[in-house]
DNA sequence: TCCATATGTCGACGATAATCGACATATTAT
DNA sequence: ATAATATGTCGATTATCGTCGACATATGGA
């Protein structure tokens, strides 16, 4: 968690990890990232390499570039952790947190057992 | 953010932040953080200021102890951060993070505009 | 094969962070 | 006023981090 943490307290890195949440499993190029965020390829591809080593990035080869995409499964389990920590500890703390999450939300028909929600 | 992530992302900080979650309005005097944690209390002291500075920890004065507890706003901001950032760009990432606090939670009688619910 | 493209690795440097002894400040009791 | 308790600040040291030039590797095309 402490690397994960960390793998996010730093502005480029944030701000990569941010950009591929919106990219989604279809992912990003580094060379396009780096271009992006106007830093060389050498210094994006350790921050690259930070966040990919604490869990939250993934990364396939494309033929002679290499696409990074968010994994999941590790960053869930960062949010579930910060999530559970607090509201456990701390309901009126998460209730807020909830219902700024829920005000986006389109209301589906009730019953409906859609995993695809968008909340 | 940034501010906030780095302050979290640090073995004795994170540890300290997750303690005083748990003991909510009422908070710890620094002293005792130190003790539970065995370390030198101007150690500590930096880490308390590193934490407050962050915006993740409040402190009183209360005769000759500071107490410290978590600043539910400043918490609350980074949470929702997080939350959304991950939820609007990808929700069947964020979905699952919520179904698992969902499942602590006792049901409550429908129509209730209860603010301080379990979930 | 040879070259261009795309990315990673290594090494060095400067910057920032963590730790802790020593000293300073604030509060309360004697 | 003096002492004891509780905490913060300063300064020095060591460790870790961010950056980037130079070189290495991998892929695909001429």
């Amino acid at each position: 968690m402490v690397k994960m943490l960390g793998a996010l307290s730093q502005e480029t890195r944030l701000g990569v990890f941010r950009l591929l949440v919106r990219g989604g499993h279809k992912g990003m190029a580094a060379g396009e990232i780096a271009r992006t965020f106007e830093i060389p390829h050498n210094t994006l591809s350790t921050h690259l390499a930070v966040l990919s080593n604490a869990g939250l990035l993934q990364s396939r080869r494309e033929s002679r570039s290499i696409i990074y995409s968010v994994d999941f499964d590790g960053t869930r389990k960062l949010l579930t952790f910060l999530m559970q920590d607090c509201c456990q500890g701390q309901p009126d703390l998460c209730a807020p947190v909830l219902d700024s999450l829920m005000a986006g939300c389109i209301p589906e028909t009730q019953g409906e057992k859609n995993e695809t929600n968008t909340c």
